[in-house]
This record gives structure tokens, sequence and C-alpha cells, in this order.
DNA sequence: TGTTAACTGTTTAGATATGAACAATAGAGG
DNA sequence: CCTCTATTGTTCATATCTAAACAGTTAACA
């Protein structure tokens, strides 16, 4: 499938464009996500949830990135099963450094596709992920 | 990136439909290339470049198939510095008793798309991917 | 209240993926 | 022939990712 090769391509470019930053594809997304939509910080379960991977997986990201001192993890109050994780200064700092040849590089390729074509272009494909919801929910139901 | 996300979904897809198998997307994909491109065999650079991915992994790829008797591994005799892989009798097997359900999930998905917009789709994704190679060439050069 | 179900995070085992370094082989040009 | 370079596959360390099983916590509800 065109899209999952694309997908491949875009992915490697990304890794190209974060890797004077030392940052991952995953984990610039996890401090996008934090600094953007979470400023006071999340749960685990939630950055599965946006980022489409298991929660599983979550506890091994947020485990190297605080090692890095990028984020922090404390127990929340009012929910003892919960995390909160929260970028920290330092996350900001390496954010700040690397999100512009990011975004330099990405709309490069805007720069190459029309406003039509972007516009058909998500429009076809959340489409195609509201079909997989359905064909997922078919399946489990 | 909507590309990032629906190909991340595409891809739980694709493992669904592939559980029963016991294949993975991976294996899948390796083993459709060896019985429809490669009859006679390849080398597994020719793998790596056809899937994307690097030389390294596809050692461990071919490993597994190997182990798990989908596929032959054999040294070239016109070159000794490379393998040939060849799908065998019961990668063929295991494919043929994948492919349907695969398809079919995935033909489910063609027909909730207009064809029209599908060439479209696949037009941009193809015009992103001569952008990508091209900024990789201009940061090499 | 007590039981059951759902939620949250972790652990384990394993697959997939990269990049760097390495050995062996092949090819090009002198 | 000899040297330099490119190619091919492997190994190592590490990151990402899943599925399954588990523990602790919370919520629902009879």
């Amino acid at each position: 499938m065109a899209i999952m090769l694309t997908a491949r391509m875009l992915s490697g470019m990304g890794r190209d464009l974060l890797k004077e930053s030392g940052l991952t594809e995953a984990q610039f997304n996890i401090l996008m996500l934090l600094q953007y939509q979470f400023p006071e910080g999340t749960m685990q379960v939630e950055l599965s949830k946006r980022m489409l991977v298991n929660r599983a997986n979550v506890t091994g990201l947020v485990d190297r990135l605080v090692r890095d001192g990028l984020v922090s993890r404390t127990q929340k109050a009012d929910n003892r099963r919960a995390n909160n994780i929260c970028i920290t200064p330092d996350g900001s700092a390496a954010l700040a450094k690397a999100a512009p040849s990011y975004f330099e590089g990405v709309n490069k390729l805007s720069g190459g596709v029309t406003e039509a074509q972007q516009d058909q272009l998500i429009a076809t494909l959340l489409s195609i992920c509201s079909l997989i919801e359905k064909e997922q929910d078919g399946a489990a139901g």
C-alpha cells in the first residue's frame, strides 16, 4: 500500500531532520503533545491513545525521557493508579531546539503539493481511518 | 501528520487480519515479494530496498523465516558475498492461507473510497515521495 | 457493604527497526 | 598484479512496538 511506503519515507525524513537534536520521532511526538496539548501534564494512557500505540510502549518511552530529564513522572493525587507526565524545562528546550528544522523540512513538502491536494489527501485519509474503525467495531461486535 | 496516523491504523488492521495466520506484516510482505516478484529468489539487499528498511533488519527477518521454514537462504554461486532468499513450499502455503482474509479486509477499505479518490490519493503520495527523495539528495549533495 | 468490572501502569517475551562497525568479497583502474 | 572502493551480510547496542499476564486502584451496582 502506497500509504505505508510513504509513511516509511516520511519517517525516515523525520529521523534525518531530528538527528541533530538527538531526539527520536516518538520522543519528539510525546514532547509536542505535552508542550502544546497538555502543558499541565497528562496520564500515560492518554499519550498512548493520541499516538495510537500500546500502553506498554508508553511506559518505556517515558522511562527513557525521564532518564534524559525531558519529562517528569509523578503519581496523581486524585488517582493512585495514574501517573502525571509533564514536560520539563529541559524538555521544552530540547523541543525548541529540534522543532524549527523539523518543520522547515515538513514545510518543504507542503510547498510541493497544492492546497487542494492537501485537503483532498487529508479528507481521503480520514475517511479511510473511519472505515478502519468501523471494520474493527464490526469484528469486535 | 495524517499520513503517519493512517499508516499506523492500517498497520494495526493488517496485524488483525494476519493474526490468525501467525504471520507478521513484515513476514507477509517478504513472502509476497518472494512469491510474486522473485520466484527464483533474490538477495537480502534487494528485499531491504523494496521494503525501505535497513539491511541489518532483513538479516533478522530472514533468520526468523528460515527458522519457521518459510524461506530458504543459500549462498549464491556467482557472488560469495550474497545470499539467495527463496520462498519454500511451506512459505507459499502460509501465504496462500493468509492472503485471502488479508485482501478481503483491504478491499473493504477500497470499497469505501471512490476510484477517483484512490487515484488522487496515490498521485499525491507519489509526489510526496519524490519530494522526499529530492530533499534527501539535496541534503546529501 | 461487598462483589464485580473497568482502568492504569508495569513486566515479560518477542518482533521490528536503525546506525555503526566489521569481515569477506567483488570490481575498477593503474 | 595491486590498491582502492563499493557491495553484501552480520553483529552489537539501542529504541520502538505488540500482546499477554499481572497488581493495584477505582467505579458500578446489586
